[in-house]
DNA sequence: ATTAGTTATATAATCAGTTATGTAAATTTA
DNA sequence: TAAATTTACATAACTGATTATATAACTAAT
């Protein structure tokens, strides 16, 4: 069984399973040596038990951190098995009150022998060890209750994918994308406005030559997203983010945030004062990421489009 | 939940499990990320085809160490999915070949990138670790590979117990339990001879008398061992040990051992250059014990007993 | 060439957990 | 205060593994 130096870490779950496997595996003979008649799994229900009188099954389930339906198997076995007492609530008939047995008492003297040497026999084998595998476990529940893996593995998927994806300045050639990126999006959420074809149809005229800027995402050297920088007229410093489009097919590799960056950097190095932006709160990535960008909420602007309902600027000085 | 914080580390088991359930959660939804149609159970079996052509499905399941008929259903699934391509082996009418079909080859391609994703993610991860959970697994591993958690928990036990047990002089007072802790074990395994009736039914004339001594093992301050030291006539330090019984009730305290080591002391004390007994191989236990002692096999005396046919030694000089 | 034993696989039964679902009791809301 | 919702629990169905067992194919020993 080479198979867990051969693949690496990528299957630390099932290396950690077999351990426990292997730890678990003669907890049965365990008890059998101390003549108790005892199924391994009924211990954290009778640990609970043992410490407190009475319990209704669902707290147990919350305390041991098993479900529902699980303790109350266990409990039905154990009361089988005469280890434990059922009673309903009286305040609340939905409970069932769960307690040890007398049986189940004098079990809790003779386990108690156990408790001590399976404890020493593990502190035993921690004190042979020169990596503290108790300690590791705490750090890695601390650190996968922050992060799951699953959002740790979307995280490296974007830093990957976006090293591929390359910013570049507009040239006429890319035209055709520029519009279709945008009216793709547009006509999914709103209705086509007339200010929209202006823009789309002749980005050179109502983009560039008056002194906007628009740069095109490329990934695998495909037009895959695109966003104009608009120089706002009788507004000397003040600039506009606009036409900011990413196609569906290529979400998930931080397009929009390289193109915000980039958006960004071209203000602040033509002296740009603040940069603005107009949007709607139902495109909530939008907002998401325009906020990550370090814009926010502001009022006051004219805006030449229906959609719009929320302005936002970001100060560059 | 703090049922993982009130019962130590007696749990190492679960907490792994856990960990292990926590890191494998989300799995099936990583696959998803990378639109792949794959459960990840499969992950173990593609893992091994990918690396080779053609695999029985024993060898497959000795190498990622599930059961045979676990890789059986394993297989039956991805060949449902179209993934898996079985062939009869022409050599061995058994054997079942199985091998990546030309679909379950495409998904080698797509899957690369994941592989990338998720060994950054946990390495990421154990990098803000200070604990390293890696090598901590393997210590474990080793450990218990050379020696199980029940045969831990059994030497523990047996050091907890031997605590509680007393060796002390013979008194006239144990002369019954003398007697009857040697019947017992004598007519269990051989008949009682007319030599043993005369020691035990009076050890001062036969035993104490002639220069011998007597250990009795009291647990709980029960009699529950007694063993003999007796001088061998006509040889000056030259001494026997004898009639050495447990009770099987107090089995697993380590009360055979901790006579046998009363008994060499006391030889020692009375500068005794070899200890001798007589003992028969079907008692297993009792030539182990005899062997952790120190004595070794040894020929020629002389013995008064039918059911001896081996004959031990130690040198204390 | 039989026969007995071994090996490779499939199938069945079991296990310890899970999620899904139904029902009665309690609580909240209108 | 009746209706809607929530809660506590049991039961059923499923899951991913296991052990046990049956069967066919091979191998070794008479």
């Amino acid at each position: 069984m080479n198979f867990f130096n051969q693949t690496g870490k990528m299957v630390l779950g099932s290396r950690l399973r077999r351990l426990s496997e292997q730890i678990t595996e003669n907890a049965s003979q365990i008890y059998r040596l101390y003549d108790i008649d005892f199924q391994p799994k009924w211990f954290p229900v009778f640990y609970v038990l043992s410490k407190e009188q009475e319990k209704p099954i669902t707290e147990i389930a919350e305390e041991i951190g098993h479900s529902q339906p699980s303790v109350s198997k266990i409990i039905a076995e154990m009361v089988k098995a005469n280890l434990i007492l059922e009673t309903k609530n009286k305040q609340d008939g939905r409970k069932n009150m769960v307690s040890l047995s007398p049986q189940g008492m004098e079990i809790t003297e003779k386990i108690g022998n156990q408790y001590i040497d399976v404890t020493n026999a593990i502190e035993d084998t921690f004190a042979q060890t020169t990596h503290d595998l108790w300690k590791a476990i705490e750090e890695w529940e601390y650190l996968l209750n922050q992060k799951n893996l699953l959002r740790r593995v979307e995280e490296q998927k974007k830093m990957r994918e976006s090293k591929k994806v390359k910013i570049v300045d507009y040239e006429t050639k890319y035209q055709q994308d520029f519009r279709a990126l945008n009216i793709e999006w547009i006509s999914t959420y709103f209705k086509m406005e007339e200010a929209d074809y202006k823009a789309l149809d002749d980005p050179e005229g109502y983009i560039l030559k008056k002194g906007g800027y628009i740069f095109v995402a490329l990934y695998e050297d495909k037009p895959v997203g695109v966003c104009a920088l608009l120089k706002m007229e009788n507004h000397a410093y003040e600039y506009e983010l606009a036409k900011m489009a990413v196609s569906p097919k290529a979400q998930g590799k931080n397009i929009g945030w390289l193109l915000g960056q980039a958006i960004i950097e071209k203000a602040k190095s033509l002296d740009a004062a603040n940069l603005y932006l107009e949007s709607n709160t139902i495109l909530k990535p939008a907002i998401n990421l325009y906020n990550k960008l370090g814009f926010q909420k502001v009022v006051g602007h004219a805006t030449p489009y229906e959609r719009c309902n929320i302005q936002m600027g970001l100060n560059l000085k």
